[in-house]
DNA sequence: ACACATCCGTTGAGAGCTCAACAATGGGCT
DNA sequence: AGCCCATTGTTGAGCTCTCAACGGATGTGT
């Protein structure tokens, strides 16, 4: 462990911007969902991934790993959504072991109404604050970073779900 | 509200590279420092702060708005690094509402022995990915974001601290 | 001096997450 | 069939963070 290759004085600066950049930006998102819609980000992503399917439902484990959260997370995610009324649980039909995540109207209609409000801040907080050429940019890093993270979470095919 | 200018097809695959990204590498960045430090980064980033400082301690509140933290949070956190040994609370000799937070030897110790995993880690994940290129933009794009996001958070200077 | 607003740090309740343990089912192997 | 192990989803305890409220100290204006 003597030999550790520590960062760069340029590497640190970068580092350091890096995560306090993290840092706000998750904050200041979380915090509008929050404020605006009463759901954590973590939830309005579940709600998008359900609307964005053919019948609005999907099995939990799928859910799941499509978005690299644990089945205990999720399953709490999901007892809370379903007392806020906008996900509710059916059983699989193909599998006895299994569960359904299903978005309700209710669910629907809560995420139409949080979305432009959240748009808008990912556009005024990051995409308006760049120059074409750093989204391209961004993109790359955000891919190449992802395919050297550990064995599961590669970008999420489409097979399973489109 | 019906203006809303959503992202087009380029921006969102951008984006969901780097929400999946960033929550991917939050997680294996967090996971490393808990399970072989027995930290969470939050409370390892503070150890760092204070580990810079002259007399390795700090007020409060100057260490707060330097990280971007809550009051209630960083409050919460050192009562936490106290029972583990790492930190020290004393009174500020200045202001009698205050408090100072200092770094014990043992802080010192356990810092120590933490750095070479996390900046192992941070290496291979994130900059021995990147081309030398990337990482300038990535450092770019990072002080871009955070000169536009809300009052407080510009990178935060050295003045009070170097 | 005195009142008033402000700032400092703490506290407690509540929410979300992790981790380990668990019951139930499925699927492969003999 | 029966056995063994993997998989699915849930649960409860513990931890960190947020939010609102608070008591004590500061300093500002009159």
């Amino acid at each position: 462990m003597a030999d550790t290759r520590w960062l760069s004085d340029g590497e640190q600066e970068v580092w350091r911007a890096f995560v306090t950049m993290l840092g706000a930006l998750n904050d200041q998102l979380d915090r509008q969902l929050q404020h605006d819609s009463n759901m954590p980000y973590t939830y309005y992503e579940i709600l998008v991934v359900l609307s964005q399917t053919p019948d609005r439902q999907m099995r939990m484990s799928e859910l799941a790993g499509l978005r690299g959260s644990s089945r205990s997370r999720l399953s709490h995610a999901v007892s809370r959504l379903e007392e806020a009324g906008w996900v509710e649980r059916r059983d699989c039909p193909t599998d006895k072991r299994g569960s359904l995540a299903v978005l309700t109207d209710t669910g629907f209609a809560a995420l139409a109404a949080a979305a432009p409000g959240h748009v808008t801040a990912v556009r005024e907080k990051l995409f308006d604050r760049l120059t074409p050429e750093q989204v391209r940019v961004l993109g790359e890093i955000s891919v190449a970073v992802l395919e050297g993270l550990d064995p599961d979470k590669t970008l999420p095919g489409c097979q399973e779900t489109c």
